[in-house]
DNA sequence: CGCAGAGTAGACAGACCGGTCAACTGTTGG
DNA sequence: CCAACAGTTGACCGGTCTGTCTACTCTGCG
């Protein structure tokens, strides 16, 4: 992620928005103090964005390009096994977890999940939002699914399916994490991904 | 669950507190608009309770109690066997969000999981409340699951982290299940479940 | 009866909210 | 040289937020 201020002011907001409502929450983000973070004035706010739910979209589906590009698609396009390349994942997801818990003063979880659990229920626009931003994360698992199973580490079954369990795994091991604020949960709830996988 | 109307002011509050703070979430819910549906004054509110984030930590902890008294222990104290019980909790869990989910348009999930990811952060009162009632779904589990290994259900092995496995696995299906408003996702993720008490 | 205390009532406060707007600046291209 | 336009600025709006306060009612008790 590159430095806040080397940004143009769309970027900017995108970035301490993706950043504000993942330490927080989307309704205790407001949005002059997110306008004073990212450096700019509310006026450009609502230049670039017709409202704040647009903001957090946006902001969402930022923040997944910029985690696709610097953890999904180097994980998943490396040369090991399938299987390998799942805990490989869980490794680097628990890596941040415990980097940002020690920066943030405590357990964040997944921020599209906490917006998730948020605002689902309240603007339609982001849920749908994050729904495909789910289905991306399960696209990426299912793929390293089949290459398993294809390689034989897992027997021939539903690796869509197998895939979305796992996701959910990872998801409720991030909560589990956060409520008990000690990232070290999501690590041994995680050691029974493997198990999963080959359900 | 009583009818409201039947219930003194106190536990009018408490109760209309969970509802709404489940359909929609902590901060969506006005003290004003919560008044008003309990059939209470701010007056009396805040006789009965400091502040709202007082409110939320009693109201989840008397939900929980509802839950335990009218699902949880019945459930798990049937003379059926260890993973019997674990799936007939997740068919009761599943007929729940079912039933609420055409009662107010949509998949609710969890209403300890909302309040986690949202105000996990924000409030050390609510996270801690939600801890400990995260702990005693766990407990039940793990009950559940002593019974099945000595009934040779499952292999010897760390009940309590199974335990804790599967919570996190019902929190992540009742997420992306909300996500994707859709309550069958649930019970899809869920069937996962026997795989995960036997790791 | 009279009093104490629990509970009720609702006006009020002051901060804060998301969002609007008209005026301004800086750049670009004809 | 100016017109067009993207972007900026910050004052401003009406509404809503949690929480406070004083006055009131009801009930049980000595």
């Amino acid at each position: 992620m590159k430095p806040a201020e080397s940004l143009d002011t769309r970027d900017r907001l995108l970035q301490t928005a993706a950043a504000l409502m993942w330490e927080r929450s989307f309704q205790a983000t407001g949005v002059d103090e997110l306008c004073q973070r990212a450096n700019a004035k509310k006026g450009s706010f609502y230049h670039f964005f017709p409202s704040k739910s647009d903001l957090a979209v946006a902001a969402m589906e930022s923040f997944w390009e910029h985690a696709r590009a610097g953890i999904f698609e180097p994980v998943f396009s490396s040369s090991e096994s399938g299987l390998t390349q799942l805990r490989e994942l869980i490794e680097r997801i628990h890596e941040l977890q415990v980097q940002v818990s020690a920066e943030k003063g405590g357990v964040l979880g997944c921020p599209f999940g906490n917006l998730g659990q948020e605002m689902a229920r309240q603007d339609e626009k982001i849920r749908e939002a994050l729904q495909k931003i789910f289905d991306s994360h399960c696209q990426f698992i299912e793929a390293a699914l089949i290459r398993a199973e294809q390689a034989g580490e897992i027997p021939a079954g539903d690796n869509r399916q197998r895939a979305k369990n796992i996701f959910a795994l990872l998801e409720g091991a991030l909560l589990l994490a956060k409520v008990a604020n000690d990232p070290q949960i999501f690590r041994r709830v995680i050691s029974a991904v493997t198990v999963v996988a080959a359900a």
